[in-house]
DNA sequence: CGGGAATGTAT
DNA sequence: CATACATTCCC
């Protein structure tokens, strides 16, 4: 094998290109509406904490000297689209932001891209608007005629409805271009774009960031079946289960659902489920585990609650509690792990009910 | 800034 | 009518 086909350019000089230093965040920023005005911050940096904010950045490596970095919102398709989405913000003009730059720092932070979010029935307008101003560039030197004809603008129509039809509004790039100065100190020398990671409109229904706000139990029977009422931040009742898991020493993990069907989603904001059985129903130590959302179609998952399994019922107790009435029964059972009446069923162990005794 | 809520539209 | 998504409003 001849390995100096494999490592070429090594004695040349090094390469000028854009690298991306700090990709944007990808989930949590709103892509906002031309109506609710452009003062809403920019997106974050990947790296981002709540007192360490960062945002999207740039460095123009091999290269001192005066440059000119523009930003531009790509889709997510392989050659990059030009997206319909724009940047507004500090330093945007025209969808686009704009820093100059002159050395010796040759890095670039944009703490302020805005997205703008088009209207999805203005995406044919705006698409077919840049396919006549393209028709135009590549007609200029034609003087015959500087218009498309109507023909051939029913043809853009019909491409512009097409690249709509597969527009993803919901999710945009960012594509950082420098340019450096000719000879005349015009900035046209275009390098290499280089493109970022997706950024999802966290507004979008199927990329929402999942939470969950509260549940009216945290613990359960390690025979599992138990119901529980989970309020969360907005899902798609067909798009998202209730996982319980258990990572253990050795990188194993054990994993298992909830259990319920999409009517027991209420509004989007509420799952009704019943919890699953442990991996061990025998159980003779209380057990912790983990419960977190998780979105089907993208993996994604909200932070986990703790979740604690207790050993089952024994045959003797179920037989001993199958003579009580019903109704007490759970109120028993808390005073059971309730400390300070730890020994209550202990103690008389042939209690019977009496209303006068164990009536609140 | 960063959110929630209200309103409009499409199934 | 009910539900969910899209857009707008507003604290």
């Amino acid at each position: 094998m001849n390995y100096l086909e494999l490592s070429p350019n090594t004695t040349h000089e090094p390469c000028k290109h854009i690298k991306i230093i700090e990709q944007p965040r990808q989930r949590g920023f709103r892509f906002r509406y031309g109506c609710e005005g452009p003062t809403h911050g920019g997106v974050q940096g990947a790296s981002s904490e709540k007192n360490k904010k960062t945002f999207p950045a740039v460095e123009i490596c091999n290269y001192t000297g005066p440059a000119r970095v523009v930003v531009q919102c790509v889709t997510v398709d392989d050659p990059p689209l030009l997206h319909v989405h724009s940047l507004v913000g500090k330093q945007c003009e025209n969808g686009m932001c704009v820093v100059g730059v002159s050395g010796p720092d040759m890095t670039v932070s944009f703490p302020n891209l805005g997205i703008l979010h088009v209207p999805r029935r203005s995406v044919v307008d705006i698409l077919e608007e840049r396919l006549v101003q393209g028709w135009r560039r590549e007609h200029c030197k034609e003087l015959q005629h500087r218009d498309p004809t109507d023909r051939e603008r029913d043809r853009l129509h019909r491409a512009a409805q097409q690249c709509a039809r597969a527009l993803d509004l919901t999710v945009v790039r960012l594509m950082f271009t420098v340019y450096l100065p000719d000879n005349n100190g015009n900035f046209v020398q275009a390098l290499q774009p280089a493109v970022s990671s997706p950024i999802y409109d966290s507004k979008a229904p199927n990329a929402s960031s999942l939470k969950i706000v509260r549940m009216d139990r945290t613990s359960g029977s390690a025979a599992g079946g138990e119901e529980v009422f989970l309020l969360c931040d907005k899902v798609q009742k067909d798009d998202i289960q209730v996982r319980f898991y258990q990572e253990n020493d050795d990188g194993t993990c054990w994993e298992a659902f909830g259990k319920f069907g999409p009517t027991d989603v209420h509004r989007q904001y509420a799952i009704v489920f019943k919890t699953p059985r442990y991996f061990d129903p025998y159980i003779t130590q209380p057990t912790s585990v983990f419960v977190h959302l998780r979105r089907r179609s993208d993996g994604e998952t909200s932070e986990a609650k703790p979740f604690i399994y207790f050993p089952q019922k024994t045959g003797k107790e179920r037989s001993h509690r199958k003579r009580k009435n019903p109704d007490t029964a759970e109120h028993d059972r808390s005073r059971v792990s309730n400390g300070h009446l730890q020994g209550y069923y202990c103690s008389i162990p042939d209690f019977t009910y009496t209303p006068a005794v164990t009536g609140d």
